[in-house]
DNA sequence: TTGCGAATGATAATCGTTCTCATTTGCATT
DNA sequence: AATGCAAATGAGAACGATTATCATTCGCAA
């Protein structure tokens, strides 16, 4: 999917540390990283990198439409690898677990509302924030072992 | 509205600070003001007033309902005082204006959503970011005056 | 009034992110 | 393959928003 020259393609000359952090993206398992995720996960892996080369590249990335910058709640902005199609998000306040999802009605509302101002719609943000309930997650209720 | 003892009523010592950043939350014009806009116009108002304290009052204040803290792009938190019924914004990325609504079709969506992840959703944000075409507003084309 | 725990304010500290700048790298040209 | 140079890198300083520290002051109940 993304060949080298993808770099290139994007006006960016093709250096060893943006094509580690492209890589990683790519290839790591879960989605919506922060840039100290990321530098930690390369570190990990044997990587010599920076971390302001990380943000560095990230923030190309943003500007090249490969990679999206999303800002939950906590302070630390998390990217996606771009994937061509808007979506939007819910987050579990207990585990961090994100799920997407894309919701037309919404979006054509949006389109109407902004519309309804005089607005010409640029962009949104929209973040659900919920108990996801899983049987992993910290905020599930324990159901206490039933008495000897 | 705000009568003096809400800040008894939700637990708070009535003091002097906490009664200032209260009363110019009421009566300043323009909603959604930042922490240090609300100091530097409680200074230039001629009160004596920490910017530390100025936070601790609208942390607290949120914890109490009175207030909400939203995050809109830019870095800086905006404050506005709670008026009981929820809404969403809508931003100029231009001027900066913002403007509120509320979609009954999207909020029901939302929790919709939520459910089909298995979510018990317990907030949300929503915030659509256009320009406000308005005529004052920076990102107007400004059309040349007509020629001689 | 007095007394004390809570609140304040000046300032230091923190945190995520960006900037600075000396060194290294990519890569086009010899 | 060797050269040259602008662009990229990395270590660490700097930054902006917010929170923590702590000595002093305040609110308020007795
Ligand atoms: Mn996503
Ligand atoms: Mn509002
Ligand atoms: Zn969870
Ligand atoms: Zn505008």
């Amino acid at each position: 999917m993304h060949q080298p020259g993808h770099l290139k393609n994007a006006g960016l000359k093709s250096t060893l540390p943006r094509l580690k952090v492209l890589e990683l993206l790519e290839n790591v398992e879960g989605l919506h990283l922060t840039a100290e995720a990321i530098h930690r996960k390369l570190l990990d892996a044997g990587e010599e990198i920076g971390l302001a080369t990380v943000y560095r590249a990230l923030t190309q990335f943003e500007a090249a439409g490969l990679v999206t910058r999303h800002h939950f709640e906590g302070g630390q902005a998390v990217f996606e690898l771009e994937r061509g199609t808007h979506h939007d998000h819910i987050v579990c306040v207990h585990c961090g677990r994100v799920e997407e999802f894309i919701d037309n009605v919404i979006e054509k509302r949006q389109r109407s509302i902004a519309e309804q101002h005089g607005f010409t719609l640029r962009d949104h943000s929209m973040t659900l924030y919920g108990e996801c309930n899983g049987p992993d997650c910290p905020g599930q209720k324990k159901l206490k072992p039933a008495a000897k």
